[in-house]
DNA sequence: TTATAAATAGAAATCATTTCTATTTACATT
DNA sequence: AATGTAAATAGAAATGATTTCTATTTATAA
């Protein structure tokens, strides 16, 4: 949590009961939180923050490279911690749970220099989208 | 062009101007299209085709394996000609020019099989989004 | 303690996308 | 060529996630 705070704090935003709140439940859940969700999770501990402010307050973390924004398929907005930042890595996504695992790998370069060399364009960003069954999900029967 | 008829009849759709008036539209363009771009080229034809007629569409191709669809960032749609299905390969997108080119190259086996060991899971789909800047814009001067 | 820039809530707006329904059309079968 | 029918379409309207706006509150540096 210090660590993350420390980071706020570089970027120099203040520390806040509603940014900390959204650190926390991030902390502790494993998966990836959609703004409504946030909302409401926020609402049972009474603590209640507008839409407006999650929206801002997700798009602060992300910038700051403590949360990855999940291009999710439904096109909704998810948000999950990043506990890997500065290393180029993937995130795995079970989308029976909506875990998501770090995946400390990246075999991009070998792609990168194929279509630099076959198109001879110039790479500039890439993202990855793994989804799958975790190791608990992949064993249970179907809903 | 008839190529994509056949495979649209293949997926029992009908013929219609529309979805012929799409396709040519697709063949033409090689960057990216969105669906009210897509209406205002048509109409500029003089095929006027409801919004809602063009989202059907776009979703009939792209599940027909004509179209791709494209993940912005923007979180708009988007959709592309898929010149190669039935070969697994990914989409170089042009940042600038809005260009997708095909790459017929995929490594994503390597870093399936790193995840399912590692994690112990269950790989089932993967996307990879890559952006830069095409032979073309790479030499430009920024607009 | 105070000043002030940043953070926030809540209402309202935005706007891409989807739904609904009446009408039209492609095309298989006569 | 004519016809029947399911599919396709337009247009209006609804939806709903996300964003904007503004007045108020708050964190924190001085």
């Amino acid at each position: 949590m210090e660590k993350y705070l420390a980071v706020l704090k570089e970027h120099h935003f203040k520390i806040t009961p509603r940014r900390k709140a959204v650190l926390e439940l991030f902390l502790r859940e494993k998966r990836y939180l959609g703004p409504y969700e946030i909302k409401q999770m926020l609402g049972k501990a009474s603590l209640e923050v507008g839409l407006p402010s999650i929206y801002r307050i997700l798009e602060e973390l992300e910038g700051s490279g403590i949360l990855v924004k999940i291009e999710h398929s439904s096109r909704r907005l998810y948000y999950c911690l990043c506990r890997k930042p500065y290393v180029s890595h993937h995130h795995f996504i079970c989308s029976k749970c909506n875990k998501v695992e770090e995946v400390e790998f990246c075999n991009f370069p070998e792609i990168s220099s194929f279509i630099e060399k076959k198109l001879n364009a110039r790479v500039q960003h890439h993202s990855l989208h793994i989804e799958g069954l975790c190791s608990e999900c992949r064993w249970e029967n179907s809903p």
